[in-house]
DNA sequence: CGCGACTGTGGCAATGATGCCATAGTGGTA
DNA sequence: TACCACTATGGCATCATTGCCACAGTCGCG
């Protein structure tokens, strides 16, 4: 229990080179189980753990790697967290988190500076930092591997796993429009994550499939919070001819909608349908639990970390999405007669 | 832009000693201008950035903190990630968030290993880490400062930012007896977090006040989550004479209650008061909004690093709390006569 | 004028682990 | 038998930076 054994310490109780040490530390091939025993209970009887300052200064990698970042989603980014955690954990890798600004100029220089000063062996980006060109050409520049979580741009710059959010909303609108609806509202994503087009244009390729013409109206532009769909609901809901149904591209969004209808005394489902996407914890604590598109986002983290580790060619994984069904979805309100009218 | 200037290159074009660079580095006092000048320039020309990895094994320091935590609340830990990330930030020092679990038995030898590998210089305990017996052990043993966010226990053992949990679940069960109610369920948290226990007594400490006897069948076990919340309002609404109002020890069992309500049709705040405690951003988005508590999450963990930075002496800073009204609260429901009764 | 305090700079050892090369024993094979 | 490949281990330089000590010049003051 030394304060600081170092590999020299254990080399010495254990008899054995220092040398020997490291190759049992880093699980060399070429050393007798005898010895290796030695060596363990040595380290053991010291407490001795490597420093991973000398790691990197003598040798070619860290075992660390960075999780980049800037999203102001907590669900999402805790998800992702998780994910990459648990993969490298069981790696023996150390994870480091680092938020990002992307609308920063500077936000380049940052990424090589953290990359240049940790010794980083690799990264994880998540979106929206996985279409920001300064963070992209700076870690191309670095040399250094890196696999992105939903890119919307550049798929074949490096590796990446995603699902297909322009199917997720296809599925989703299709739902919906099985149900009865035609005037579906549409609240869009934030601009800087390239899944809010993804999304969007599902939503439209759904209804062009059913022959329903897209309305301007009834698209909102948002920005994944809460506020935004508080905002897109209030202008939906001033039209003279309101959407029935309104999707919102993710369930911060959603849950706005219903704060705005709860407000407004419209009951949900019966008289106004709304779904959400991502199927985050919010999904199941507002009311109604929320019909959404399960987002595997765990997954993605770490099967991101799996592409990191791995052989090193570039590969797309796709990953499963799935359509949740909850309680705020029905079939479309009608006073009593029923006159479908589109555009 | 050389893909790896070391402090040599830097001290070659600029004409000095490496150690003239190095002080350059760390703000050493005695360096003239016009070396300085010389310096930063030919740091600038080459790109450089220096290795802290070489800085931590040559020095005593290593401008890292680490973040140990075990909060499965993500609105909670993005919050106190913020708050630390941001005075890190500032300081030009790194963060590292170690998640741990707590309930493991191996967890104090782990944190024991993350600091000797990382060399973190002090680290940031939040609840329920604070009172890990293992971890404070461990701490202890490596010699090296850490602050505690709220922590339950040993409060003389180190520096500690909290705020009065007491005091604040006295003063929410107080305003809600001042709007007339009397019988008041009380939805406690996990456990393992001291914080529960603190509120607890907050609240009968203000039934006691005006006479009230705590009625144990109105305390229920929480884990501080939404299930848990569930679960309580279930137990509470079997009563064959339910409270007019829940008190949940924190957001997430509060939306808890709202979902049981809303299920069962019962109207709010007309028919039944919910609160609850943290002011999350979950308390804005659920309908009714919920009245609850503020607990300034991200200032007392920025007020965590600021103390970690500081002089050393140990030293506690509380922080406020602040009631905060929306909508969830209401005068109890008489459906004619008024009979209060207790207990 | 001489001494001490302060300012500004340089040289060298030390930090803890790995990379590369060397060495030695062992077993199979032409 | 000689040779080679393979297993198992050791020795030493090396990575990039800081800590400690030394040294030179300047300034103020008794």
């Amino acid at each position: 229990m030394n304060p600081r054994a170092n590999i020299r310490d254990v080399a010495k109780l254990a008899g054995v080179a220092v040398k020997t040490v490291s190759r049992v530390l880093n699980n060399h091939p070429y050393v007798s189980d005898t010895t290796k025993a030695k060596v363990d209970s040595a380290m053991a009887e010291l407490g001795f753990s490597p420093s991973i300052a000398a790691r990197i200064l003598a040798g070619t990698k860290s075992g660390q790697i960075a999780l980049i970042y800037d999203n102001h989603s907590p669900y999402y980014m805790h998800q992702i967290m998780q994910g990459c955690w648990d993969r490298c954990h069981e790696e023996g890798m150390r994870l480091i988190a680092q938020p990002v600004d992307v609308a920063d100029p500077q936000v380049g220089e940052q990424v090589r500076g953290m990359v240049r000063q940790t010794h980083v062996d690799g990264a994880i980006l998540s979106s929206p930092v996985t279409d920001c060109v300064p963070v992209l050409h700076a870690l191309e520049a670095l040399n250094i591997p890196f696999v992105r979580i939903s890119p919307g741009t550049n798929h074949a710059l490096t590796s990446s796993v995603f699902m297909d959010d322009m199917q997720a909303a296809d599925d989703m609108t299709t739902h919906l429009i099985n149900i009865g609806h035609r005037r579906i509202g549409f609240i869009k994503g934030h601009h800087n994550h390239m899944a809010s087009t993804e999304r969007q244009a599902g939503y439209e390729r759904a209804l062009g499939r059913v022959g329903i013409c897209v309305d301007a109206a009834l698209i909102a532009e948002g920005r994944f919070d809460f506020e935004s769909g508080v905002a897109a609901t209030e202008q939906f809901l001033s039209l003279a001819n309101p959407p029935t149904a309104i999707f919102a591209s993710n369930d911060d969004m959603a849950s706005g909608v219903l704060a705005v209808a709860h407000r407004r005394g419209i009951p949900i489902p019966q008289q106004l349908s709304v779904v959400g996407f991502d199927d985050t914890t919010l999904a199941r604590v507002v009311w109604p639990p929320l019909t959404t598109v399960r987002q595997p986002v765990r997954d993605l983290a770490s099967t991101a970390a799996d592409l990191l580790f791995g052989e090193g060619g570039i590969e797309h994984r796709r990953l499963p999405h799935e359509l949740i069904s909850r309680e705020s979805v029905a079939p479309p309100y009608s006073p009593s007669s029923k006159k479908s009218k589109n555009a």
